[in-house]
DNA sequence: AACCATCGTTCTGTATAACGAACGATTTGT
DNA sequence: ACAAATCGTTCGTTATACAGAACGATGGTT
């Protein structure tokens, strides 16, 4: 039996609540697109810790959840709750994966802004590789979205209208129908990509 | 004596953010008139234990302060808070500017999202030569400006604090007081920069 | 191909959070 | 008054959270 090594530390689940812990974390970390070593480097805390944490093999004490929900930029509780989803319900793709992804799994969105401040606006960092396609269901009414190309090549269709983009060009249109951005470019293409939210309240 | 450490161990604290955690656990349980066998019972943790967490000596586990918070009725982040957020400078300025250029002719500010939304966020496309500089005033109270760069090298400055960000990383920094950014790299530095106006009518 | 960087995981040692028991100091009861 | 209970703190021990190094796997370069 040896109970030393770092045997597996069976369920050794921390029951309480914190169960959804590992993964929020995780599905945080990667929205933002970082790697163990930078969220490490940017929170403080180790990545194997972080590593352990993510995968629920750890009880981490109160300031390694802190530091990591910093460097997060979110709250320790909504990081428990683990209902960071708000967000991403109303921006479902098709797939209706919080990750946002894309089916082809040739697009990839992440979360530039924080996520506190969702209500508003969001704002995304988009790369898709050669013939990646990100479809979208209609956004709620009176959404507008921008799409800032960095570089490559993208054609965005919306309604019955097409139109391509290229670096530099910046491309508005009404997010409130389905639509279609394409990658017809060589290589990966890049943009940045802002989703206004209509205020409502203020007439037209 | 051996430097058992069990001493003390006074600045121990987890510096951060618990700070506070300490006292507020003991006014919560002091509010509910409870003694620390009888929270230690309600909530499963030692007494010891909460006795030191009280008087900050220990670090606890996310685990004991979920287990504690539940026996407080009240949540992690409440507890966490204790404090209350403080300094919010009042400071209101003329913000609404359209399109910008520096002092020094070396940082051009493009629009690029519409102007009639500005009421919500404004969204800039940066472009600096080697050793641009744009200074600005304060924006309203609580806009939070996020910079997300392309290219080149970026210093930013806000208050008293200086970050730098290179290419594909976000930085995200209060606005409302005076910043600057100076590109600090060889090249023309490419940025995408959103201003956030913060939503009032919710206080807090 | 071989090389180099970086990814996430797994090791190893150390510091310490946790528990339960024992402790002096108050308070309570009779 | 003394005794019994209970308060919050401290002691002794065990389990483990943490950091850093080492590890194989993977991807990008020359």
């Amino acid at each position: 039996m040896s109970t030393r090594r770092g045997v597996k530390t069976p369920p050794s689940n921390n029951g309480e609540s914190g169960a959804e812990l590992g993964k929020t974390i995780q599905r945080l970390r990667k929205a933002y697109n970082l790697s163990l070593g930078e969220l490490s480097e940017q929170s403080g805390v180790a990545k194997s810790i972080i590593s352990q944490i993510e995968r629920n093999e750890t009880n981490p004490t109160l300031s390694t959840v802190i530091r990591l929900s910093r460097a997060l930029d979110t709250t320790v509780d909504e990081v428990l709750r683990g209902e960071t989803s708000s967000l991403f319900i109303e921006h479902q793709t098709k797939s209706g994966i919080p990750m946002l992804e894309s089916q082809d799994g040739l697009c990839r969105l992440a979360i530039v802004g924080p996520l506190s401040l969702v209500d508003s606006f969001q704002w995304y960092d988009f790369h898709a590789k050669p013939k990646g396609v990100l479809e979208s269901e209609p956004h709620p009414q009176g959404t507008i979205e921008h799409l800032y190309i960095v570089s490559g090549e993208l054609e965005i269709t919306t309604g019955t209208e097409t139109k391509t983009g290229k670096p530099g060009e910046a491309l508005r249109y009404r997010a409130d129908v389905p639509h279609k951005i394409v990658n017809v470019g060589q290589g990966e293409a890049h943009a940045v990509m802002v989703l206004a939210l209509r205020q409502t309240g203020q007439g037209q």
